[in-house]
DNA sequence: CGCAGAATTGACAGCGTTGTCAAGAAGAAA
DNA sequence: TTTCTTCTTGACAACGCTGTCAATTCTGCG
């Protein structure tokens, strides 16, 4: 166990006194500064050991002009907890890395008080960067209060045009991929589950799913039913139901997340519609209900924790003024085959 | 929009000058302490609201020798992602209205390490309080290096024996009604599917479903197949896996909490099992995915979110110095009734 | 009106760190 | 060696706020 005979935590001056140096030189310790000999460095670096010394992130704060502190901005959706619990864990582990403690900071979306509540956090709390997912890093509000307030912030798969401060993956090509494996097993009529409008990524993979659909010649009109929905499991009851009304089934659904697509194979469950012999569903997430809805969702995996890890890399890297990458980061995402996909009867 | 006119936020010196008082004045107000004199209360409201004054989170922290900042501690297990996001929210709630920002800090529960992590975690951001979460909370370590580090903290639905830093339900009698119902239905013949032996409330769910059973004349022994799981969806998987290979089968599963029920679920299904005809199965949590499993799960409704929001009222009575409840505060569950559990075949 | 006691206010010294700047030490070039 | 750089180092003043304590202003009451 570690030696600490005071209750009182070693403070820089505890430390310069047993280091024998001035508190400027364990401050320069601490932070990595150049142009400290090897040998001061030694005995400073002893001294802190010895001493259990924590530099106090108050006093840093206040006399760096900084918080070490990076913000989270989510929705407080619940139905997103998978995801934002994977976002969590990767800038987590790149923050507390770099020195940062991490905040968490849900913000209710759809209110249109979230301009004020998000500067009011801003202005309390001043983190030195944020980190923002969707639907709320497509939202011009957030994006304009961020601005005024100067601080640096990246973005986890935003929908619009992408800057130098994003990560995402290619939406509208993984859907592509996704759509074209469907036709591959002989499909050629589609519902499609679309997302919450608000949430620009979805609208890429819609786009995605169109483009593969006419490369393969089906009639957007005629072959394909759009339902929308708001990304819940809940939407993606009410999406199959509503379908099951029409005269005639389409024989796969595409849901633009998993939430929902698993939502529809509850649904259809529930009608005693077998997935996949009547009818294929697939996802787009690889969210763990993807994987325990009965069957098994084919979906579109996206390495959450690892773009969130990326993000809060990128972020780093500004907060300490290194060059960063000017092009937006897109990661790959990978086709997921599992048995809630098959050809169609009749085939 | 605010009058933000300089791009320097306005320090508590701007306030004191722009109210004719001094700085002390403007603290006594932001600090709502008492003895300020009404009309000199408006005038340096006036002033903040004019300047859009906010204090500086760092300064405070490092005058008044506290952080403002409280700490999530829990397991950085993604099965629990529901549960942590429901904490999070409670949480946050209950600290930002007090004041205090939010820190998460996610351990990797069987890591030998935790001790030292935890430790450093607290020497290095000094959170005001902390917020527990099981399993965690069940960790003597914890408790140790908690209060080695005089660290206030509540913890949420803790194992062991309750004292007033502490916020659950009645496991063991909710876990009581849970079979209770099921005995009604008729079953008499069980397979209960144990969580992880380190999560003590799982336990002590455990208790209370030999209880019912015992009073209602059910040997244990030949009648109650236990069956080891660790809390996850697999592991449910697993276990009704290893169950179908018995000679025969019990008529209910009730699973300790609702993903290994789930897992359950879906192992039977795959197996050409109908749940509920065949067998019934019950989770424990009301967990989103106990709605979203087909058949949805009759399950115990655990409060987590309001939970969460006492742990967190607690603990900010405590920093605040308030008196507080001498006993752990229970809160009640719910029996949900859904349609996985149903009267047994040839009764 | 005068006074004790309570209420209200402010001056000032920290809190533990970093930034600035200048001084001293070491190294390089002559 | 001398002189000019370049390294190292430390003194000291912030950073924005709170705690202490003393000064001042009110109150109520005799």
């Amino acid at each position: 166990m570690n030696k600490t005979n005071h209750n009182k935590p070693a403070t820089i001056n505890d430390v310069a006194l047993a280091a024998g140096v001035s508190i400027k030189t364990v401050s320069r310790v601490v932070n990595n500064e150049p142009n400290v000999r090897q040998q001061t460095l030694d005995k400073v670096n002893a001294a802190i050991a010895k001493l259990n010394y924590r530099p106090n992130l108050s006093a840093r704060g206040l006399a760096a002009q900084r918080s070490f502190l990076i913000t989270i901005l989510y929705d407080n959706f619940l139905a997103h907890s998978s995801y934002t619990t994977n976002v969590q864990l990767g800038v987590l582990e790149r923050c507390n890395a770099a020195g940062y403690e991490v905040l968490i900071h849900p913000i209710e979306y759809d209110n249109a008080t979230v301009y004020g509540h998000l500067k009011q956090h801003l202005e309390r709390t001043r983190p030195d960067g944020v980190i923002i997912t969707p639907p709320v890093a497509d939202s011009t509000y957030v994006h304009q209060v961020l601005a005024e307030m100067a601080t640096p912030y990246v973005c986890l798969s935003p929908g619009g045009e992408h800057t130098g401060n994003s990560v995402a993956i290619d939406d509208e090509q993984a859907a592509y991929d996704l759509c074209q494996h469907l036709i591959e097993l002989g499909h050629s009529d589609f519902a499609l589950i679309e997302g919450h409008p608000d949430h620009i990524a979805m609208a890429a993979r819609e786009k995605g799913i169109k483009r593969a659909m006419r490369k393969a010649g089906i009639r957007l009109t005629k072959n394909l039913i759009k339902i929308q929905g708001n990304n819940t499991f809940k939407s993606g009851i009410d999406a199959a139901s509503k379908l099951l009304r029409q005269p005639k089934l389409p024989t796969a659904i595409i849901g633009c997340n998993d939430e929902m697509a698993a939502g529809a194979v509850h649904a259809l469950h529930k009608h005693g519609i077998n997935v996949p012999l009547d009818i294929s569903v697939c996802g787009f997430d690889d969210a763990p209900i993807a994987e325990q809805t009965w069957p098994p969702l084919t979906t579109i995996r996206q390495p959450v924790k690892q773009m969130a890890f990326h993000a809060a890399n990128l972020l780093v890297d500004k907060l300490s003024g290194k060059a960063q990458a000017t092009d937006a980061f897109h990661f790959s995402s990978e086709l997921i085959v599992r048995s809630s996909c098959a050809t169609p009867k009749g085939k």
